[in-house]
Formats: structure tokens, C-alpha cells, sequence
DNA sequence: TGTACTGTAATAATTAAAATTACAGATGAA
DNA sequence: TTCATCTGTAATTTTAATTATTACAGTACA
């Protein structure tokens, strides 16, 4: 269980609706409730893709890095994209077993295969889309 | 991190790779390469959904439930689904910011969104033409 | 020059996943 | 009938991943 992408929609969210403020760590996290230095961590990542920016010092804080209807939750998903979609097992199966021995590549192009799928379906929404169903 | 997906895929590709056989957990497992307890846990979870078979007692073992070609991947991921494919953050956003009081709702409305996508692309595949592609 | 931030490393605590142990129940064979 | 071999499942331990926390250097502003 792994809640980056989640924890990273939210903090897009919060900038979204604020684009004019620079929000800092310490207001993310009390919104999403959790610790401020995940909320730092992970926009250290966001930033490299340049969904953000930050400004250091005092009064700094981050705003987006795109406007919300640039930025589309495909960039999200690619950004904070460890694990393929499908899970990924620890164990590694008997290279003396027929099955066992193909195995890992025969699964791996699925993954790979369903993972595409996930990249197009969230190609077609943007983080307004997404911001823009709050009331 | 959970292989639920490919280890139940690996076991029923081993049964349709020898379908007048009884294979036995230790098999299975040998085969995967972890414990042949997982192994009858995970069988005995997609044998409620038809598709394995087993018989008890000395000789006894698994087979499948099903043809391998009536045997939708789509049919696996379901029966093996706990998680959301876009993960699962275990926070609970505060309820006193507008973002943090809705962004559970809207969240989960994506994951399931993503989680048909899924769905049916893998509505596309059997289980014969996963078990086909090995040599 | 003090205050309020970010950036990041290091470590601890918590939680989830996987492995192991244990044993009851089923079935077939000697 | 009784032994051996297998499934079914519960309980526990081990391992690994995630999240939280602590700590502090660096930056910017007043």
C-alpha cells in the first residue's frame, strides 16, 4: 500500500485553488494530515517534473509550477511512479521449471501493457478537471 | 508491495500447462518459489470464483476450474482485487479544509475510474493466450 | 540578526506482506 | 485398519516497506 499518487493529486489540489499564495509545508500537511516532511519530499519529486515551485526562506512556500489546465494526472502518475499497477511479487521464481523459467518476462510485458493503459486513461484529465469538481 | 496478481496468474498458467495432471501446493510452490502455504491460500481464494478445482487427501491437488480459454485475466483480477490500482494513502484528510473535507470522495471516484480501465483491457486477454506465449 | 521558511539526511515507529509452524480432516493404498 | 500424503486453515514469527519524527544546514526577508 502506497499513497503517493494520492498524497500528490491533494497537494496539486491545494495549489490549484491558491494560486495566487505561496502555501507551505506545514498548511499542506495539516490539510492532507500528515507529517510535513513527506509533504516536502514528495513536492521535491513534483518539482523535478516541474509540476511546482518553491521559494525558499522566509514567507517562501510553493506554488504550481504549470497552470492547472497544463498539468495533466498522466504527468502525475508518471512522476510519482514507482510500482507497476498490477502489483509486483517479491519472489523469484525457478529457472528449472519451464513456466517458472519465462514467467517474469511474460508478466512484466502485461504490467508494462496495463500500465499504458493506466497512462492514457489519465492523459485525458487535467488537474482543473480534476480541482474543478470541489464545490 | 503485493504480488497477489502474478503469483495467482503463475499458478494458473502451471495448471493449464498440464491439465490432466493434479499439481500439489509443493509443486506449485517450488515452482513460484515461495511458501506452499501462500500457495493454497491464494487457491483457495480463486477457487471461489471457479476457477481452480482441488481434491483432498493422499494423491490429491489442483486443477482448473475452467478451459483456459474461458479463463478472462479480467476474471483474476478480481478475484485477487484488495487494492485500488493507483494505491491506497492511509491519511484522513482534515475535514475543517475544503479540500482535505472532499478530496476522499474524488479520489476514489478516479481510482474506480482507473480501476475499469483496467478491467477491461484485461477483459481482453484469456488465460490460454497468457499461457500461450511461452515457448 | 532573528524569524520563518525549505531541503534533506538519519533514525525510529508502525504497518503490511510473506514465511513458518502446527495440526485437523480427507483420501487412497498397503 | 492404519499409514502416508495431501488439502485447509489458524496462529505466530519474520521481514520489508511505509510513514513519522528528529535534527539541522541553508535561504530570504524584515
Amino acid at each position: 500500500m502506497n499513497g503517493q499518487f494520492q498524497i500528490a493529486v491533494h497537494i496539486l489540489t491545494l495549489l490549484s485553488k491558491q494560486p495566487d499564495e505561496l502555501l507551505s509545508s506545514d498548511y499542506i500537511a495539516g490539510s492532507i494530515n500528515i507529517n510535513p516532511v513527506l509533504v516536502r519530499k514528495e513536492i521535491s519529486n513534483l518539482r523535478k517534473y516541474g509540476l511546482i515551485d518553491s521559494k525558499e526562506g522566509k514567507a517562501g512556500g510553493y506554488t504550481l509550477g504549470l497552470p492547472a489546465q497544463k498539468i495533466l494526472l498522466s504527468d502525475v502518475y508518471r512522476a510519482v511512479k514507482v510500482q507497476p499497477a498490477l502489483g509486483q511479487a517479491k519472489n523469484k521464481p525457478n529457472p528449472n521449471c519451464p513456466v517458472g523459467k519465462q514467467i517474469s518476462q511474460h508478466l512484466d510485458a502485461l504490467a508494462d501493457e496495463v500500465d499504458v493503459t493506466i497512462f492514457n486513461k489519465l492523459n485525458t484529465i487535467t488537474l482543473a478537471d480534476f480541482s474543478g469538481k470541489f464545490n
